[in-house]
DNA sequence: AATGAATGAGAATTCATTCAT
DNA sequence: AATGAATGAATTCTCATTCAT
């Protein structure tokens, strides 16, 4: 248990999981993500103490890196509907080029399995968003809704973006559907 | 003919499996199910065939149940706005009485258990819905985008709406929620 | 219980055992047999008390049947050449005319839900031919063996028989092996 | 490489399931199987992947058992009836020294749940035997008959002979029947 | 007598986790 | 640390039989 030797290990774990669960949901069984990773069924065990922190665990790296992508040259010094359109962008890339990942966190999000603590903890992907709603909220560029529930709605707005997206038949459609997104979701929330 | 086969119990079969899945998705056990509606674990099979129709039945019902409710005296001569406002005040009003029920639909939604051809009808909970939208579209009073496209946006805001209304403290704070809800959906659809 | 109506609803009930176990054998379900007899689950079990009763009686019924093809007409007054051979070309002639009765039997024969007394029972169907095979070794027309090894080996012999007949293409050929199988058995037993 | 897999649990296994088999049929509990030998029913699974494997892996051993006492100091260089005569011996010892394989072996031989490929591995058994059959045959020892009526009456006699010889009270008695019992099958397929 | 819904004890697998190697 | 065999509880579904209608 504990102190995993090797970090390529843990690595083909979650990569494998990602297939599995986005393809099974969280009742994928251990013995299929460790056959996908390489390992024997009990070495996933030495990485990860049970299945939920597996889970957790995935959650988690999925968390993060989609924070690292959306903070990445993220425009600080912009105005907020800059800075907001950067996120959004980044994110539905991200989660358009990246269809199983986007699959499997959805289906982690809702999962009773991932703890709550990782919960919490992956809520911080976006507490740079949630801040510049707040800012946005603050200085009057946007309504005064509770920042919890526009950044909910930026959320699942997002998240309905990325469907279409992935179903569009060329880049340019998809291209569409990501500013159409975003065009809504900020008369949403704007005055007027 | 026998004892002739219990509406009651098909009833209570259903509403067992609402409870047990809203708790715990589709993977929740037959037998729990059962023991939830008072009956025996054989029992459940000869209302439904296998665990996927009762999924599929149960998803079914409540769409048609939802339908129902947002139907009830649509005011099918009012302009787009009113109907669909109307529809939206339905939805969330339902989905936040019935916790339990919004919950079991999510889940029931993305199950691959619930067969395509339920899900198919499923969809017609809100044609009436969509054809209006449609003709928001149509004589201009949204925006010009994929009708799809606004179906599933309100869809998924109304969604997000309900969890705020749920966690709300009051029923004021809640109906606040609910009318901001249908507000941004109208801003970002609408000309303008 | 007991005392039932309708002879009709017996006969179909056996008639459809037979074709249902022919096919699967003595684990065929009960339900699929009284379905086949048109007939309600339940209605099966007052003609006959439990499923060993309906197997051992559908054994019964059929080695009487049997007895009563090879009894038809039999030369009473005929050597015991030929009156074996008449005994084995009626059974043989049986089974591959009613090859789903064939294979029901066999099944049933070594089956263990059909009861001891039914077995006993049934070995009556061959007592007759028994006889003869008795009177045969008295008299010195076949060696001196014990007259149940030689009726078994007649019992296996035209079993063997029997399914090279049904495998054949024409009756010429069935008849061919009709007649092989017979000379087989009577140069097997007989004094040089 | 872990714990492997061990030659004995398959072994235990398999005796395990001659037992249950023999007395219960194909129909036979896999749980009372892994009971018998000593093993977690789940542990079953992984010698053999499910029910019908583990049929057909037991038919097929006992096949080749039976093919490997028959063909033990065979004596290819002696004339065809002293070759079948052999055989013959070697078989029904078999079967009556171990008649509860010769009974699982019955069971499974007419099983609907062993795969037609063990069937066919498991017929090369008697292929030697059906080999000295077609010689004695072709150079005019026994009667002109299709090879295969005369293999499957020298198995349907040998079965016969088999449990004539079960039921004998002594070894000489039961030794008469071998003898009487091969001799009854030259004669019936020899010339004369 | 006939019907078929109701029952609950199996039956065959599956699977997270442990542990001998 | 890595492996994968071993475990046994849990799961879905079947089926002979009973019994309310």
């Amino acid at each position: 248990m504990a102190r995993p030797k090797s970090a390529d290990k843990r690595s083909a774990i979650l990569q494998a999981a990602i297939e599995v669960i986005a393809d099974q949901g969280d009742s994928a069984p251990t013995a299929k993500i460790a056959k996908g990773a390489g390992v024997a069924e009990g070495t996933l065990f030495t990485y990860f103490g049970n299945k939920d922190e597996l889970l957790s665990g995935l959650y988690l790296e999925l968390k993060a890196e989609l924070n690292s992508v959306m903070m990445k040259s993220f425009p600080r010094e912009a105005n907020v509907k800059v800075r907001l359109h950067h996120a959004w962008d980044k994110y539905v890339d991200w989660g358009t080029a990246n269809p199983l990942k986007r699959k499997a966190m959805a289906l982690l999000t809702v999962s009773e399995r991932v703890n709550p603590a990782a919960k919490a903890e992956g809520a911080k992907a976006f507490v740079e968003v949630a801040a510049t709603i707040d800012e946005s909220i603050a200085q009057g560029a946007l309504r005064d809704l509770p920042p919890d529930f526009v950044s909910a709605l930026l959320g699942s707005m997002a998240e309905t973006t990325m469907s279409f997206m992935s179903a569009s038949k060329s880049k340019a459609e998809a291209g569409t559907y990501r500013e159409a997104g975003f065009e809504a979701f900020w008369k949403a929330m704007a005055w007027e």
